[in-house]
RNA sequence: GCGAGAGUGGCGGAAUGGCAGACGCGCCGGACUUAGGAUCCGGUGGGCAACCAUGAGGGUUCAACUCCCUCCUCUCGCACCA
């Protein structure tokens, strides 16, 4: 009667395997349900946040199955990236192998888990079979204008004489393999995706989402878009040209006393150059540029500039105003340059203070500002002052007829700005889908004809630890006829971004062999929205909304079918674990620490820390395979979802596990042993009142939660509880009740439904039992049951009774009491009368069916 | 810094305006047993009690873990990690 997981598991998931169970074929015979999990990239295992989020969606998906649907729940491979790169760099093995050898792996312990993937869809996004079709989709947005070339600047290593990823670059500024090396910044000509053009439309969506997506993400995602209304200004320069500013304010126009532009805007050099501080300047703007992005845009940076040289005239006073570089300012938000309005503005207000520069008040709170005594900006709203016409008006008004007088005399307009930039696409990398155009010396840059895709990525590359992009130096590559005039012309050698590849992903699932069109419009038609999408907070702003770029723009070209890409997005919480660490060996993992809190190497105490994040550097990991292997993977299915609701952080704990692996042999050991008696037991369970009733409600009130838990609150650690309530209840029911006819069809009943509920949690285990209590087919393949709601109701109903804010009472009354009978109950009871006595009633709150608040003097 | 979250027994958590602590872990006790770190049964927030308890302080309400304000602590994201 021994809960054995192994044997158990290996029989079941060769069946599965064997009968092609979770196949989806692309015709529809049912209602169709999309769940899709975000997939892995092939880092070389599965960790336990993969567990996680496999778990909920294969919980998902198996419900929905029960449920009638017919499901769609693929599994790919994120399989472009750095990783596989920097392996290559330590231990000088491929990419290519690396990566694949990796997938091999961990598609074994995907298995292994028993996540009911249609594995024939499965495919890995570094194959030529995939990528051509991303190819196709920037040729496209070459032709509508949607990729663009641009400069901007990149971390670059000297050393490496390659560009570096941000997470590559130490927190001193160096390069994170020559830690000498200080990290410079470079300007490379690179391609972007005007992802802008769709920002309206991206906000507007959250409108079809809301419901469906947490609030939490739409938040991030609506501020990350960040739009703001204002006005585009040009300040003219006294020699001629003009500088265009945007700014949220133009109502302080007046107040605006000088100007402060990007140290990397090309017309700081320029001005500097004229007016003869080239030198100074320079070094400036060189310090600026090794100052990282984060600490640029944070409030307590230190605000440091330096004049340029250059002037500019303020087109509402009049008046000269100097430009200064300085570091707040950054280049590719807005127009990289800001009027600085100091007393309304607190950066500019800093700024001002420390160069010593004109303060002007030009809105005037209630209580009034002047400009000598004035310890901050004001930066609310107000009336106008000294803004010559415009002096006394409210500033809102002033706003809109500032912006107004500009659009008259054509110096300024109205404008929305984004805080969202254009997605810059380039890499400098090897390990990535080549960007299909070919540089030209005469035609310039040329895109590869269609015809020509896809342009293979040279996987037989040897991968030496060379300087910069291997691509680059492969010559017999890179050396390509010009398609326009025939010269001889240069591939590119940068690659995507690898959110290119998840950008679609979901869609190819739908339509993976195809091998004529990326994608059947009439399958997508059938198919999307994906109806559940599960994946990490993490993704939030990023991959989501680069994903539903792509499928508005690919909409627009008609191969993509509705707006929004995925309905509903369940977003999971980490998996944490607390840190051991030793104070002569550092972070130990769970097995070098004995069971009494000692390093196994040295015999130190271990200094447990607080639970973070499991990761590899704080070595407070648990391995998903040893975990499988121990106590087999419905028992780490169904602590993962235990042990917390999907969306909040999860603390690993081996005792949870512990726990979650006894309840399954509990489980176990109640159908086992009642083996015989279950399948011998008649399958009519009526109401015959008694025990069997009582029985029949538990069965049917366990299966209302468990099914409410699961597909409206999607808190399946409630749900799991609901189901060890109903384990500890039938524990108790005895011998002779099993075997009783009396009670025996309630009691079967009751196992079925067991076993049905336990299903999508610890799927192997529920086919076993369900098997062995002799039912037919398998347990993962039947209906989910329905509850019967008469047995399901309560016949009694506890009211409890507040006195003054204090609970003083409970009766218990017959489920469909009226308000009056509860009242008088409520008032004729010994205890309430204890407290009322001689009182004057107040006041009576009745909460139908719950409870009683009375008020006394 | 900006943005988004979280804070409840010894621990993970439950309760989304209506009995705070479901369920699980741990701990305590009992049964079975040659044995128990297996299994089964029971108990378990604090306090002798009145009562007190949901990070701290205030507010709204008949009623606040839940809503509002102020503060503290922690976690995640910030555009070349995926």
């Amino acid at each position: 009667m021994k809960y054995k997981a192994g044997a158990i598991e290996g029989k079941w998931q060769k069946r599965w395997d064997d009968e092609r169970l979770f196949r989806c074929p692309d015709d529809l015979s049912a209602p169709k349900y999309y769940c899709l999990e975000m997939f892995p990239y092939p880092s070389g295992r599965i960790h336990m946040g993969h567990v996680r989020v496999y778990t909920i969606g294969d919980l998902i998906a198996r419900f929905k199955r029960m449920r009638g649907y017919q499901v769609l729940h693929p599994i790919g491979w994120d399989a472009f990236g750095l990783p596989a790169e920097n392996a290559a760099h330590r231990h000088g093995t491929h990419p290519a192998k690396w990566t694949y050898e990796n997938i091999d792996f961990m598609r074994q312990q995907l298995k292994e888990l028993g996540i009911s993937y249609d594995w024939e869809r499965e495919f890995a996004t570094c194959t030529p079979d995939y990528y051509r079709w991303e190819q196709l989709f920037f040729l496209w947005m070459i032709k509508d204008g949607l990729a663009y070339r641009k400069r901007a600047s990149l971390n670059w290593c000297e050393e490496c004489q390659t560009v570096l990823a941000n997470e590559q670059v130490n927190r001193d500024g160096t390069c994170f393999i020559h830690d000498q090396t200080p990290v410079t910044q470079r300007e490379l000509d690179q391609w972007f995706l005007g992802i802008t053009k769709y920002a309206d439309e991206l906000l507007a969506g959250h409108e079809e989402l809301r419901g469906g997506w947490p609030e939490n993400i739409l938040e991030m995602q609506k501020n990350w878009i960040g739009r703001s209304e204002g006005a585009e200004i040009d300040f003219p320069l006294p020699g001629g040209g003009k500088i265009t500013v945007f700014t949220t304010r133009p109502d302080t126009v007046y107040g605006a006393t000088f100007m402060s532009m990007a140290p990397e805007h090309p017309l700081v050099m320029e001005f500097a150059r004229k007016a003869g501080r080239e030198k100074e300047v320079r070094e400036f703007v060189e310090r600026v540029a090794r100052q990282d992005r984060i600490a640029r845009t944070s409030e307590d940076l230190e605000k440091e500039g330096i004049f340029t040289g250059g002037h500019c005239v303020n087109p509402l006073t009049g008046k000269e105003i100097p430009i200064f570089a300085a570091n707040f300012v950054l280049y590719d938000y807005g127009t990289g340059a800001v009027m600085a309005v100091p007393a309304h503005d607190q950066r500019d207000f800093e700024f001002a203070k420390k160069y010593r520069l004109h303060v002007e008040v030009v809105i005037q709170p209630e209580e009034e500002l002047s400009s000598e005594t004035m310890t901050c900006a004001y930066e609310g709203p107000g009336r106008m002052a000294g803004s010559g016409p415009f002096t006394g008006k409210d500033s809102e008004e002033g706003k809109r007829d500032i912006t107004r007088h500009f659009e008259e005399k054509g110096i300024g307009r109205g404008k929305v700005q984004y805080r969202l930039r254009d997605w810059g696409i380039s890499r400098q990398r090897y390990w990535g889908c080549p960007i299909p155009v070919i540089h030209c010396r005469k035609c310039g840059i040329v895109p590869v004809p269609e015809k020509d895709l896809p342009v293979v990525l040279p996987e037989d590359l040897p991968y030496t630890r060379e300087k910069g992009n291997p691509l680059a130096l492969a010559d017999s590559w890179t050396r390509v006829a010009c398609p326009s005039c025939g010269a001889q012309a240069r591939r590119e050698t940068d690659t995507f971004d690898t959110f290119f590849e998840s950008s679609w992903y979901f869609l190819r699932y739908i339509d993976p062999k195809n091998g004529l069109e990326p994608l059947d419009p009439a399958k997508m038609k059938a198919w999307m929205p994906v109806d559940q999408y599960v994946g990490g907070v993490e993704h939030a702003c990023m991959h989501l909304i680069y994903a539903r770029f792509f499928h508005k723009y690919l909409r627009d070209r008609g191969l993509a079918h509705g707006n929004e890409p995925f309905q509903r997005l369940l977003s999971q919480g980490m998996v944490c674990m607390a840190t051991q660490e030793c104070p002569k060996h550092g972070w130990r993992y769970p097995e070098e620490v004995d069971a009494a809190g000692m390093c196994m190497q040295c015999g130190e105490k271990v200094a447990v820390g607080r639970s973070m994040k499991m990761s590899k550097s704080k070595r407070n990991v648990v391995e998903p395979s040893a975990l499988v292997e121990r106590y087999g993977a419905d028992t780490a299915r169904l602590f993962s979802l235990f042990a917390a609701p999907p969306e909040k952080d999860l603390d690993w704990s081996e005792q949870g596990v512990e726990g979650a692996f006894r309840f399954l042999g509990r489980a176990y050991r109640l159908v086992a042993q009642r083996q015989k008696a279950v399948s011998a037991a008649s399958r009519q369970a009526g109401d015959s009142g008694g025990k069997g009733r009582r029985v029949r409600q538990v069965t049917h009130r366990t299966l209302r939660k468990v099914t409410g838990d699961i597909e409206e609150r999607y808190h399946y650690n409630t749900a799991i509880s609901a189901i060890m309530e109903m384990v500890n209840f039938l524990y108790l029911v005895e011998d002779g009740e099993w075997e009783s006819p009396e009670t025996s069809p309630a009691l079967r009943e009751a196992v079925e439904v067991l076993l049905l509920m336990l299903s999508p949690f610890a799927p192997h285990l529920a086919d076993e039992l369900w098997e062995k209590i002799g039912c037919e087919g398998m347990a993962c393949r039947q209906p989910w049951p329905e509850a019967d709601d008469d047995m399901a109701r309560a016949e009694e109903i506890l009211v409890v009774v507040q006195i003054n804010g204090k609970l003083r009472s409970r009766i218990t009354a017959d489920a469909d009491a009226t308000e009056e009978e509860i009242r008088s109950m409520v008032l004729n009871d010994p205890r309430v009368r204890e407290y009322t006595e001689g009182k004057t009633l107040k006041k009576l709150v009745y909460v139908p069916r719950k409870l009683v608040s009375i008020v006394t003097s």
